[in-house]
Formats: C-alpha cells, sequence, structure tokens
DNA sequence: TGCTTATATAGCAATATTACGATTAATCAG
DNA sequence: CTGATTAATCGTAATATTGCTATATAAGCA
C-alpha cells in the first residue's frame, strides 16, 4: 500500500518520523551540511558540486522548505537558501529527547553479540 | 527512478541518511520508544499496542535489526527484543556531530518569517 | 523587445516502501 | 503425535519516492 497508518501514532512518534524521514535522503544531508559550512546562503552551488539534475535538486531544497528547515529568498535571477536557525534548534532538541534517553543505564537482555553473529 | 545515487555521496552522508531512513517511519519509532521506556526485553507486545498486522510488525523489526538498533533472542515460542546499546549509542554520536553543528551561532541570510508567511 | 541565465514545475518511468492476507516454521502443552 | 501459539516469510496491491527530460517562469541585460 505504500501508505502510512499516521493516525495509529502518537503527535510525537510522527512529528520525529516526519522529521527523520526528510532526513532519510544522503542528498538532503549534503545540502544541509554545506549549508551549515558556508553558515549561510548558497544557490546554484549545489547544482555543480551534487551529482543530480537541476530539477532535482530543486525538489530536494522544496522538501527541506517544507520542512521548514531551510529558507529561501530570491535575489535577482538567483535564489539564496540558508538554514532555518529556529527550526534547526527545534530539531535537535526534538531528536536529542528521543535519543537521549537510552544513552546512559542501557543494559541488553538478548544476546546482543550473538545475535550479529547469527545474521551474517 | 526511486534509486538513490549512493555513489554520489560521502560515507558519511550515505550513514546519516540511512539511519535517518529507518527512523522514519512512526511504527519503529514507536517500537524504539517501547523498548527504551521498558528498558529491554519485549516481544509480541507491539502487535498489541500496535495498530498493524503482525507481519507487517515482523517487517519493522527486522529493518530495525538490519540496521543494528536492536537485537532478538528466541526465547521459546516467542521472541525477546531490545535495544542494542553500544549501536543506540553509535547513533546518538553520528547525529549529534551532524546536528549540533549549527546549534550556536547561525544567523539567517534570508528573512525566514517572511518567506514562512510566503508559503501559507 | 528579444536573449540569456537561474530556478521551478509538469509529466513520466523505475524502483522502494508500506501493509495486508495466507502460509510456513518452530515451540510448547496435552 | 496433535493442536495451539508465536513469529517470520511469501506474494500481492497500493502508494511514495527518486530522478530524468522538457517546459515554464522570472529577472537581468543588450
Amino acid at each position: 500500500m505504500g501508505v502510512t497508518k499516521h493516525d495509529s501514532y502518537t503527535a510525537e512518534q510522527n512529528r520525529i518520523a516526519a522529521l527523520c524521514k526528510v532526513l532519510g535522503h544522503p542528498a538532503r544531508i549534503a545540502i544541509l551540511q554545506k549549508l551549515l559550512a558556508t553558515d549561510c546562503c548558497i544557490c546554484r552551488d549545489f547544482t555543480d558540486e551534487i551529482d543530480l539534475a537541476q530539477p532535482t535538486i530543486s525538489r530536494h531544497l522544496q522538501e527541506l522548505k517544507a520542512a521548514g528547515l531551510i529558507a529561501g529568498t530570491i535575489e535577482g535571477t538567483s535564489v539564496s537558501y540558508c538554514i532555518n536557525p529556529e527550526r534547526w534548534r527545534e530539531v535537535w532538541t526534538v531528536l536529542q529527547s528521543f535519543l537521549s534517553v537510552g544513552t546512559e543505564g542501557i543494559t541488553s537482555c538478548c544476546d546482543v553479540a550473538a545475535e550479529q553473529e547469527q545474521s551474517k
């Protein structure tokens, strides 16, 4: 079916999943890394640097924009993109609260080593 | 085409993206949250708690297992799953190093507020 | 106005993902 | 051994994602 049953989950679960989904493509990670490295504002440099057709890059940019992670402003013929700092910190907070739960004090009840051996 | 061009990206970009992709589904987040909350080891409680058919749950479990996030050991008729603590901490580290880059000191060059207004 | 550049959108094809019902495999109780 | 229970796998259908080419849009320049 390919359609996720969002109604069955909590708002938080959907929020985390939606966020991770957007981050779940290397091209979008590459875009974000570049924006973070250049502090802000680039434009069609992505097309030069990433081995994807211009429309495909544009699509990924729109997806990041829809998720609120980046913003773009038109500057003459080109478009400047940058990280949305507020949202970026929010992402950090959301994921941190999820991930940090088990950072300390988790003891595995299963034999993880044996399990990993098994799956080879 | 639906096929991602992994060759075009760095190992790190692919690693982050692959990880986020696994986390990009609410059912898998729900599973992980439950495992984190119960510290470890449950089994078919997922089927009771999550509104998905048993084979679908099983699939999600296999995906989490393939990503190394959880481990499962057979205990009689049932299977006990638990977080792989080592891998979990690794996830934490990988995502932290990516996300924390812009947590401080990012100044938006674009007018984010105007941008968000625009997209309404 | 017409040409060039930069970006977005439309349309399409291929592959991936999600989810289901049916079936299989394996263990336990009797 | 038989039946019940638990979980994984198979086969299938629907939808989503990725990425391309072709086209549209919009701004700047001659």
